[in-house]
DNA sequence: CTGATACTGAAGCATTCGCTTCAGTATTGA
DNA sequence: TCAATACTGAAGCGAATGCTTCAGTATCAG
């Protein structure tokens, strides 16, 4: 196992970004649906759900197969968890650099903070 | 403590989705920085980069204050949170339906599992 | 005071986005 | 076979995005 997958984060962000395509991901993340009945929560038509439908899948967060006239998606848990791990490491480099100012701060406060480079 | 921020979770995944801005936020996750500063790794105008800015403030990711003619601008972490935990939830629903689904099926294996839904 | 620095704002412009409608194409149930 | 179902695709359209340039406004260094 190890597929070849791998979408630019830029495409699951811009996914995201959307309210519509949200709570497909959370209709999703309750179970596999048919494009219908993603759809019908919504006040759009059934072709403008398939668009969102179809950005969902550029960005590899959701995946579908048709089986008769019916086309079944489903979450990817792993393209979530790629833009999941993104914020967290950015988070964390951050938050870790506050943690370190504090310690220094706490031995010898007599300095400024303006640029956070040292030249 | 206890803010009044609360930046909707469409303004923050808007704003992680252009890749101009990410290269921002990581800038910003190595420690403060000035406008220009944000800028300079980029071949489009101060302006451009400053309505980037302005996205990136807007969604909550970023807080700036101006100290002379200088903008500095650093990383807010709680909005980074909301957005990594709004993922991590769906995530989380997902792969533990996903985890009681083998449950069952280990259990007893004469069973469809088209639409996951039960009527 | 004077010129450089560091933005800041407004206008314009091409492209993308989120829809719509309308017209298809397969499937399926009766 | 024949109509209903479940999408699917193309065209169009108004609004939002991501820039640009040009013209400011403070602030600072000499």
């Amino acid at each position: 196992m190890l597929q070849y997958q791998e979408t630019p984060l830029d495409l699951v962000f811009q996914a995201l970004a959307d309210q519509t395509r949200r709570e497909m991901v959370e209709r999703l993340s309750r179970g596999p649906a048919s494009v219908s009945e993603l759809a019908a929560p919504f006040a759009m038509s059934l072709s403008a759900v398939g668009q969102h439908l179809k950005v969902l899948e550029a960005s590899g967060l959701v995946r579908s197969e048709k089986h008769g006239r019916v086309r079944t998606c489903r979450l990817e848990a792993e393209a979530m968890r790629r833009a999941q791990q993104w914020i967290s490491l950015r988070r964390a480099n951050w938050e870790q650099r506050l943690d370190r100012l504090g310690e220094y701060l706490d031995a010898d406060d007599s300095n400024e903070t303006t640029t956070g480079s040292q030249p």
